[in-house]
DNA sequence: TTTATTTCCGTGTACGAACACGGAAATAAA
DNA sequence: TTTATTTCCGTGTTCGTACACGGAAATAAA
């Protein structure tokens, strides 16, 4: 092992006591202004690095970090996987002495939000993980954040320059991207419609994003042979939907289906109950029912995101920061996924 | 922090020394039945464990690593990639003292590298990565490491059953089952060809399995609008290949290309000489010049498996294994990750 | 010059585990 | 009973950093 240089090294090297240097080291009290200078500049020269063990060890300081996400309304739901993320690599890290506090609002309650926000400010932890779905919530809560010095990053969406330590997701736009690609390389003649399930679009900017990469890449490669539709269902609860859908799919000759997010599971059930024949759908995220109807051809691609790996590179985020007091990389887009048939099998697992 | 008990809490709780309970933790010398089964008890009862800060700064031991994998012919050559992944792990751990002795070996060589292994034998290290790329060779060298007692994991290609701790790599006849998908999803009409560039296919199990994989989709899902060639180039020193290449091209009315190696550039360049149309390429690996044929349209899809991921996460198992000491997965196979022009961006940079 | 105040810095202890040394108690051999 | 041997266990030091305490030296105020 190449040896590392130590508090004591230094010290010899200076000719002053460890007391000095560590005084330097955290600007604790008043050093003279020279030998600040001397140590700094063997520091640098022998590149001091602070052996963490020893340093944890006497500091026996532990972080705590909280979550803040949406609630899922099941135990499949998407929002549970980068919860599984978080709760993996804080295991890991439980001999680290880190603790999580998860908190969850109601995706349909800006107010529940901000309660649940303003828990966290009292519990004054030591780093944020944060899906700012509820933009103003999200501000206020953000400039807290700051004024106390709590580091945070963002999980699937993100607030452009907000003082994050790093952004997690993916990049909308260009998963809409992928997608045309796919649906038009399966259609070969008839139309496609783009289907949102959503309760209100007013927060689900990846909605629209993907929506727009969709139909971009027909814009930009020049494609032509088929038209393209939109539309919005904005309850499931009974089935009256299906009906309207299949209208549509009827009426317009739709020979392809885009949905915007997990829910395509409701279009395959559609597909199934009407027994709908070349029909290509791609819809997003690794759900259980999903993967059944992907295995089943019934849906021919899901882009995903691995949500698991987000939640745990969030809480690694802050780890490293918080903890190893590392320097941190900023962006952190998450690759589009293609997944189909063949190889969901690799994708579903989270290592 | 949940408080965790400490050797010297064991010790008041059972009315002995600290030495006497470090004697039963690491069964260093005598200790009387009665006092060993006190202490186990009370272990057991509080959950001890060890605080691995400052058991490693008391230890200082530190591992020390071997890898031996082919040596890349240059500097963007597909090999280089694992070796990125292993430095960048190597690097996070220095703290932790953990160091690497790389060693390469002359693809087209056993004796070099049964020699290289000869050399890592004598050097004893704490774990050893390993691409079997020689069946015969790779065994007797593992029988020895097993009798060393010296964890090993293999990446890119596996023994079954060999003793290793895991493998990190990919399920190529999978992955030939998704390239037979997309090739043909984009070949409507005309002839598939398969190409190996391989100097000798022995030892290229990967290559042979891929290429099943790829003619069994068509099997398997009865598609049979196409026929399907396959050939093997061995030299691409001189551009000669490439007329005979484009003979069979023009004879066999072939309109799709699928290379079972991160040589698919070859194809491309083969390509853009002779100004081929509506041929549609797929082949392996994010080499960058196939990252530049696929932005140019010339290659529309690139199978691949993060070779860098594979690097880190291979002395990510024994770090944990050895150092750690943590029980592992054996089982790790790597995504089988659908990249084309539209996200290869997501996939370039590794994280 | 003496006393008060500020600036600067050394010493000592704690963190929890690892390990070495050697001493006491128990048992066996003389 | 004395000596030798085995069984058992306590004490003390070390790893490298963090942090508290307080003392010496330098400067300012009396």
């Amino acid at each position: 092992m190449h040896k590392q240089i130590t508090i004591k090294d230094i010290a010899e090297k200076a000719k002053v006591s460890i007391g000095t240097v560590d005084r330097v080291l955290h600007n604790r009290s008043e050093v003279s202004e020279s030998t600040r200078k001397k140590i700094l500049n063997i520091i640098e020269k022998f590149n001091y690095k602070p052996n963490i063990f020893a340093s944890t060890l006497a500091s026996k300081k532990s972080a705590m970090f909280a979550t803040l996400m949406p609630k899922p309304p099941s135990a499949d739901g998407y929002w549970n996987k980068p919860f599984i993320g978080i709760q993996r690599r804080i295991n890991e890290l439980v001999q680290y002495g880190v603790q999580i506090q998860p908190f969850t609002f109601n995706q349909f309650n800006s107010n529940n939000f901000a309660n649940e926000a303003e828990k966290i400010l009292k519990l004054k932890p030591d780093g944020v993980v944060l899906a700012p779905f509820f933009k103003k919530e999200s501000l206020t809560f953000i400039e807290q954040l700051n004024e106390l010095n709590i580091p945070f990053v963002f999980i699937d969406s993100e607030i452009k320059d907000a003082g994050q330590l790093g952004y997690i997701g993916q990049n909308s736009y260009q998963s809409g991207l992928v997608s045309g690609k796919l649906l038009d390389l399966m259609v070969t003649d008839g139309n496609i419609i783009v289907i949102h399930f959503a309760k209100e679009m007013d927060n689900q900017n990846h909605l629209v994003q993907r929506e727009k990469g969709f139909y971009d890449w027909f814009k930009n490669n020049k494609v032509d042979k088929h038209r393209l539709f939109t539309t919005e269902v904005t309850d499931t609860k009974n089935e009256g939907w299906m009906k309207t859908v299949y209208e549509q799919i009827n009426e317009k000759h739709i020979k392809g289906i885009f949905v915007t997010n997990s829910k395509v599971f409701n279009v395959a059930r559609l597909v199934e109950k009407y027994s709908l024949k070349d029909i290509k759908v791609i819809g997003h995220d690794l759900l259980k029912e999903n993967i059944e109807f992907l295995k089943k051809d019934i849906v021919q691609f899901l882009i995903c995101q691995r949500p698991e790996e987000q939640g745990y590179n969030a809480i690694n985020k802050l780890f490293r920061f918080v903890v190893q007091k590392r320097i941190i990389a900023t962006e952190n887009y998450t690759s589009i996924d293609i997944v189909t048939k063949e190889n969901v099998d690799y994708y579903k697992e989270f290592k």
